[in-house]
RNA sequence: GGCGACGUGGCCGAGUGGCUAGGCAAGGGUCUGCAAAACCCUGUACGGCGGUUCGAGUCCGCCCGUCGCCUCCA
């Protein structure tokens, strides 16, 4: 159906914008990679999530037919790709000794709650279910499969304590990342290798002999569990073949995590493993690197939830239009003052949606013509290398076009604004929640005696009292209420303030 | 040391060599019993130094600075 602009996106492949090529025309093939459950994902993992919805959004919007894999790594991997000695903690291991982790039974447990954890703040944040969500412990098979198939071809190697992928047999290692030269890697750092086995310090694990993990598996190799880097190999080729269109994550996933999923990948197929790589740059908070220590790191529950619970209040999709309003690829620095602008911006979104509904009156669309011109807009940003900014500047146009008609705006115009609103939601999905979660308005445990003293402050106002009526507004202003008259009435709402 | 991204007005941020980006915040105004919302008006920025050009925020060179990866991390 729909067509439009070719979508243009920075290739770390080749460092340069490129036009996205599609192995079969009409159908892409894109993985993104997904995160470790071992704790809350934090709003860094959730703009590089975001990142992949948008381009998901954008390809379907352009009619493409597309396949959208993205995993949940439920496996708890080494804290060190190199630290094979057997008493070697996990990341899941480590969460379930901390704090946190003292009511899971085990990690099992543990990695149960938090995928549950994260697909409600992936549903919160208005972001689409992939069209599959692969786990890492339900393909242990493939993975054990593809080590298998790699030792076969010579490029794996059995020590003692586990199975490596020699990248010496694979030629191109490092195309990906620029590091191409072994040597010229800081060697201090290469040098902590517990296995005395490793023939190059660049080999990395494939399989782990660990008959004491938490989690293992048997293998031809005896019990054990798989190398991080295998299973999104074998997940995306299960998926999606043997070559992607498109493959994304975080940029700290380009090394080593990506450059080995080639050489693993490339190596088994001998094809292209994906034709293009997106990577969306790490955030920072109020300019720092988020991090625990600095206890900057923000979660979307700690955002989203409410003051009373702790939280900060703010709406979710004011929260993705905030992630959203830097681009992907360049420094982002998440600060209350952006979320503030985002809040606002929802508000806008919120009172024209309500204008377009109390629309009424006969006359011509003056509306859908200049809206649809905006669309173009958006989705051409889009286009271009996902300039979200520039999309978001265009929607905040259309809301000014729909404000600006509010005397003028007749049934035909509003209508033509819904279906605008609603073409834009489904490129950005900031106008209105798509999934069930979101969906659910709580109602506020204050409501009615909010509403009683809004009613006296009517009647207040009909018979003139103002001084009365204004002693009203005083106190619920204090209890962070806003009220706000119009011919029609007096609605009211909870007021947003940030920080 | 290697690889990469980036430096625009108080803040965020777009920008194809020549024509007002836009937003938030601020100030002023219209409307409103008051307020909110909405709308209108105001503010001349492009890290530094050279170069190319009739003309550079936009191209080239050098310098300075910020950030990331190279080690678990989105």
């Amino acid at each position: 159906m729909a067509s439009g602009p070719p979508i243009k996106l920075y290739n770390t492949l080749t460092n340069s914008v490129e036009e996205l090529q599609l192995e079969h025309p009409g159908r892409l093939a894109f993985y993104s990679c997904g995160p470790t459950v071992y704790s809350y994902a934090h709003i860094g993992n959730f703009r590089s999530f975001l990142t992949a919805d948008l381009l998901f959004r954008l390809a379907r919007t352009l009619g493409l037919e597309v396949t959208y894999v993205t995993n949940i790594t439920d496996v708890g991997h080494l804290t060190e790709d190199d630290a094979a000695d057997a008493d070697g903690e996990d990341r899941m291991a480590k969460a379930l000794q901390s704090k946190e982790g003292e009511r899971f039974a085990n990690v099992w447990d543990l990695a149960r709650y938090y995928t549950g954890a994260l697909l409600q703040d992936w549903s919160a944040l208005n972001l689409l279910e992939p069209t599959v969500r692969p786990r890492a412990t339900e393909h242990m098979r493939e993975q054990i499969q593809a080590v298998e198939t790699l030792l076969e071809k010579g490029h794996a190697y059995e020590t003692e304590q586990g199975i490596y992928f020699s990248v010496a047999s694979f030629p191109e290692y490092g195309k990906l990342s620029g590091n191409i030269n072994a040597d010229a890697l800081d060697q201090e750092v290469r040098e902590v290798v517990s296995d005395p086995d490793k023939r190059d310090p660049r080999d990395f694990a494939l399989w782990k002999k660990d008959a004491k993990h938490l989690m293992q598996w048997y293998s031809p190799w005896g019990w054990g569990f798989p190398g991080w880097h295998i299973e999104c190999s074998v997940m995306a080729n299960r998926y999606l073949g043997e070559t992607l269109d498109l493959h994304a994550g975080g940029e700290d996933l380009t090394f080593p995590h990506h450059e080995c999923e080639i050489a693993q990948s490339e190596a088994i197929s001998g094809k292209p493993f994906a034709k293009h790589w997106v990577h969306t740059r790490f955030l920072q908070v109020e300019g720092q690197k988020m991090s625990k220590s600095l206890g900057n790191f923000l979660t979307v529950r700690e955002l989203t939830s409410s003051k009373d619970e702790g939280g900060w209040g703010v709406d979710a999709l004011a929260l993705r239009m905030a992630l959203m309003s830097g681009h992907y690829r360049k420094p982002f620095n998440f600060t209350k003052a952006t979320l503030k602008a985002s809040v606002k911006h929802r508000e806008r979104i919120a009172a024209a949606i309500q204008l377009l509904e109390q629309a009424e009156g006969d006359g011509p669309d003056r509306l859908g013509e200049r809206l649809e011109g905006l669309y173009d807009r958006i989705q051409q940003a889009l286009c271009d290398d996902l300039n979200t900014p520039e999309a978001l500047t265009a929607v905040i146009e259309g809301l000014k076009l729909i404000h600006g008609m509010s005397k003028g705006l007749n049934r035909a115009s509003a209508d033509a604004g819904v279906a605008w609103l609603n073409h834009v939601n489904d490129l950005l999905g900031i106008i209105h929640p798509e999934t069930p979660e979101a969906t659910e308005t709580e109602e506020d445990p204050e409501a009615a005696g909010i509403e009683a003293l809004l009613r006296e402050r009517t009647e207040a106002r009909e018979s003139r009292d103002f001084a009365r009526a204004d002693a009203i507004r005083e106190q619920l202003t204090s209890m962070g209420i806003e009220i706000m008259d119009s011919a029609e009435g007096s609605t009211w709402k909870r007021r947003s303030s940030i920080g």
